[in-house]
DNA sequence: GGCCACTTCTC
DNA sequence: AGAAGTGGC
């Protein structure tokens, strides 16, 4: 077996690290011999290098699944390389395949990296197939009656919800798998941890169990309990009540398709109750699932959208720079009990209610206003369930950047946030034992407690317990001076575009970035912060990718672009991703769709050309130059059109054809900085 | 049944 | 902050 001949087939596992409900998987066990691979190629996510947690729980996600697919009659093999395509094509040299399965990723970096697998593998004679197992609906299945991508949550789920057909329904696992003759195509042995992660590592194996089985039992847990009491429990802090599928749903070792499927069960269920709570409970349930769905959504119609602000102005935001703060959010030393309990929490378990992560990063964005690349990091290393696409959007939501955000010039105030979500303060007790004996009417406020009460809950102030480090009002007012430098700056780098200078200076007076932090060892630094209220303040100017502007700075450009766009849907909608003019185009919105088509057949990809409509020379500057701003006049919805405004200038010059050059491996050789944010978010 | 004040929630 | 929902009159 194994020869070219009889043509075994390879099924590349990437976040789909089960064997239920596998499309891949099952298309390859149908066409015969299987080799089951994972590539770990972590130097491909760039910036986004997987964190210390995520690390820790692929390895023992991929020891799960090895261990099935060896019940099964195959095994896993694991190989370890910068470059997944040169990767795969290695593998299917040694193995004689001639067929690659797998399940679609939405994250651009694997938008472009399966498009030009998909390119790559076909050119070598072999056929490659890829298959929806991550999502209820693909992206372009789900567009208005235009054809146009939603650019609201809601729009977006409730059309969901009323599809004229519904999701696929889950697969069993196979039975059996025929392994493919892997004799000569030895497994590499994958390090996901060094030394000094181990010790933090091993806390998180008491809370968690990866692996597609153990996800399978967390949701028939979550189904036969907590769901019944979602609604009522929503509100709390507490993340006992939450069903915990994140991290399992990340790495696919559940599929979303099943949880859909099961928890409408449950639905139907209960509303033949007539059980009313239970049925708003999996209607809030199903929306955080279709919260999911709407991150990979916007990642596949927006790509750009983690990368750098969808529209311009935050890139002149006057960021704080200040590391003392940073430390003090990350130790969860802020002074104010909700954000720092969650820290501590986060810290410890790996986790954070929904709920708690938007206090803690709107604290970050708006109170302290760092800048939240630290924090989005922070996250991304900490988090079990760190994910791209759901933190993009998440971020984004905080800042007020989305059409149906927040608006950025809003803070709210953890103190009354805390009475909202911890009423009685047990979860401040829980993860803050210095305030375990204040009453819980100065729990959330224990700045204001009188002196005898702080006494005798054994509390002092700015020794074991801070003070606020800034003041609310101090960050209210602080926060409008910031929007007000900033949009001052915003001006002057239009003038100076305006005036002949090509890029404007927003690129140059940004050439001293902000450096992350040094490593991180929130654990070695224990000592307490200090904190030093206002003076010092050092600001810095820089885009921090905070994706895009407010609804309250709509630019009139924006409009005008959206309509633009509007028409070039009709025109353009025939095309077939390989015709567009390139030059002009959006790459990855090409490939985006090229890389579906294999298992469509070639109807519509109704909203395809949404943001791939051309653009004229001005328009390539339309970030930095189309900046008359108004002030929100209600009605007003911003056309998610981002892409507009800042597709052109980011690959100037690019040259042609989709087969090309038109990957980010080729142009970008050096895998670590493939998707360096900064660099492709500058021009030139 | 309609109107207004009050509450709740916003991905 | 503003919309939508709730409940009183």
């Amino acid at each position: 077996m194994g020869m070219s001949g009889s043509g075994c087939s390879i099924v590349w596992f990437r976040r789909d690290l089960r064997v239920e409900d596998n499309p891949a998987l099952a298309a390859g066990v149908r066409s015969g011999a299987v080799v089951a691979l994972f590539i770990w190629a972590p130097e491909e996510e760039g910036h986004y290098y997987p964190g210390r947690v995520s690390r820790w729980w692929v390895k023992q996600s991929l020891a799960h699944l090895d261990s099935s697919l060896r019940s099964l009659g195959t095994s896993l093999v694991t190989k370890r390389s910068t470059d997944s395509v040169s990767c795969l094509l290695q593998v299917i040299k040694s193995t004689g395949a001639t067929q690659l399965f797998f399940n679609h990723l939405y994250d651009p970096i694997s938008l472009v990296r399966d498009h030009r697998a998909k390119e790559v593998l076909t050119a070598e004679g072999v056929a490659v197939r890829s298959f929806n197992a991550d999502l209820l609906y693909e992206p372009w299945e789900v567009h208005d009656e235009e054809g146009r991508p939603f650019t609201t949550f809601t729009g977006f789920w409730e059309k969901c919800l009323s599809m004229p057909y519904d999701p696929e329904a889950p697969l069993l696992p196979p039975k059996r798998i025929i392994p493919g003759d892997v004799s000569r195509c030895p497994a590499d042995t994958l390090v996901f941890e060094d030394e000094s992660e181990k010790g933090s590592n091993a806390l998180l194996a008491r809370a968690w169990s990866p692996g597609w089985s153990n996800a399978d039992k967390a949701l028939t847990t979550f189904l036969n309990g907590p769901l019944i009491e979602y609604s009522k429990n929503r509100r709390k802090a507490d993340s006992a009540t939450t069903s915990f599928l994140s991290p399992h749903l990340h790495f696919g070792e559940i599929s979303v398709r099943k949880v859909f499927h099961l928890v409408r069960i449950k639905q139907v269920l209960w509303a033949n109750e007539g059980n009313v709570a239970g049925e708003e409970s999996v209607n809030l349930f199903l929306k955080s699932i279709g919260l999911r769905e709407y991150s990979r959504y916007m990642s596949f119609n927006h790509p750009y959208s983690h990368e750098r602000p969808l529209l311009g102005h935050l890139k002149y935001f006057p960021w704080v720079v200040d590391e003392g703060y940073f430390k003090a959010w990350r130790q969860g030393r802020t002074g104010y009990p909700l954000v720092d309990a969650g820290m501590r929490e986060l810290w410890a378990t790996g986790w954070l209610h929904d709920r708690i992560r938007v206090v803690v990063s709107s604290f970050f964005v708006k109170v302290l206003q760092l800048p939240w690349r630290w924090g989005m990091k922070y996250f991304w290393d900490t988090l079990l369930d760190a994910d791209l696409e759901s933190d993009a959007l998440g971020w984004q939501y905080i800042s007020g950047t989305l059409p149906d955000g927040r608006e950025f010039d809003r803070i709210d105030n953890p103190q009354f946030e805390g009475y909202k979500f911890d009423p009685n303060g047990e979860y401040v007790r829980r993860w803050l034992p210095e305030l375990a004996r204040l009453p819980t009417e100065w729990i959330h406020h224990p700045w204001n407690a009188p002196e005898s009460v702080l006494q005798a809950a054994g509390i002092e102030l700015g020794s074991n317990y801070p003070l606020p480090i800034v003041e609310i009002v101090a960050a209210k007012a602080r926060l409008q001076e910031a929007l007000s430098q900033m949009w001052q700056h915003e001006a002057a780098s239009r003038a100076a575009i305006e005036n002949g200078m090509e890029e404007g200076l927003g690129d140059s007076s940004e050439s001293t970035p902000i450096a992350f932090p040094s490593e991180t060892h929130m654990e070695m630094d224990n000592e307490p912060i200090r904190n030093n209220p206002t003076n010092n303040i050092i600001r810095h100017y820089e885009d921090q990718m905070v994706p895009s502007m407010t609804s309250s700075f709509l630019r009139v450009e924006d409009e005008e672009t959206s309509i633009e766009l509007r028409n070039s849907v009709d025109n353009s909608r025939a095309e077939v991703p390989s015709n567009i003019n390139v030059t002009e185009e959006p790459r990855r919105e090409v490939h985006g769709h090229a890389i579906m088509q294999a298992d469509r057949t070639n109807d519509a990809f109704p909203h395809t050309n949404f943001s791939r409509a051309r653009r004229n020379s001005e328009d390539s500057t339309a970030e930095s130059s189309s900046s008359s701003r108004r002030e929100r006049d209600g009605g007003v919805v911003p056309v998610w059109s981002p892409s507009s405004s800042s597709y052109s200038d980011q690959f100037p010059g690019e040259d042609n054809g989709i087969g090309t050059s038109s990957s980010y491996l080729q142009r970008h050789p050096q895998s670590h900085q493939l998707l360096n944010w900064r660099r492709l978010s500058q021009t030139g």
